[in-house]
DNA sequence: AAGTATATTAGGAATATTACTATTTGGAGG
DNA sequence: CCTCCAAATAGTAATATTCCTAATATACTT
């Protein structure tokens, strides 16, 4: 999803668009794959030296709240993406390696869900631990 | 769960039975809500006053990946819980209120998806992100 | 276009978390 | 019961993350 239309969203979830939203959504962009929050804030510090490490990490939570980001924990780390299409991961607890998966049964139950529950959905995380074909054969 | 039982089952699944994971999931279950690493470090401490930070992280990230402890993030923070029944949470992300979802829809998924992606599933981590009802009237 | 309420931010200080390595320990196999 | 090896741990050092408050900027209202 391009940058602009990142922002509209958010704004119309009733966040400002700032900034310092736009260096982090364009820093992420630029990276493609999951990276550290750490490594989000040397890119994004790139594009604006002042920018703060609560700045980052704050949006970057946020971001995931509102469904745009991705998470992932791994190896003792969270990885953060922004996912070309909403999927989800598989994680090897063995090895760290990481399986995109982009079936998701969610999407249609959240409502649902929400209804029951009185509850406003905006956005969910799903990660699967498990070990990957290679680890499980040698355990 | 028992403390005995859950040891048994991290047993089985390839895991050494210490006592610091037997002091860790103890303090888990007197705890019985969702609370913070470090307070369960603090807990822990009590029980077994040399325990290091290190030891704490590392088996919380396990029991998580086992499937055996639920995260949850909140309000910048990470909170572990040892749940009596399998279910997962709602988030509000304005007032970080936490809510039970007791339905669970991917048990019976997993095998497939695993099947489908040469992995095997030994736990998973899902939780929703949203608004709580009174947070939702007032925006 | 200017005023205003409120979300957001910078910067630095306080904490929490992870890395690292020598040492210890559980438990499998003899 | 003893030995051995891989997994797990303590302790410390390094790093990452969050907290806090005054200052700023967005976007709504007029």
């Amino acid at each position: 999803m391009e940058t602009e239309q990142i922002l509209a969203r958010l704004r119309s979830a009733g966040h400002k668009v700032t900034e310092q939203r736009r260096v982090i959504i364009e820093a992420l962009t630029r990276f493609g794959y999951p990276v550290t929050a750490r490594k989000v804030y040397r890119e994004a510090a790139k594009a604006m030296p002042g920018i703060s490490h609560d700045t980052v990490y704050r949006n970057l939570e946020m971001l995931c709240q509102a469904g745009t980001v991705i998470q992932i924990r791994a190896k003792g780390a969270s990885l953060f993406e922004l996912p070309p299409t909403h999927h989800h991961h598989m994680v090897c607890v063995k090895c760290s390696k990481v399986l995109c998966v982009q079936y998701c049964p969610l999407t249609s139950e959240e409502k649902t869900l929400a209804r029951q529950h009185g509850f406003h959905v905006l956005g969910h995380h799903l990660e699967f631990y498990g070990l990957c074909l290679e680890c499980y054969r040698i355990s």
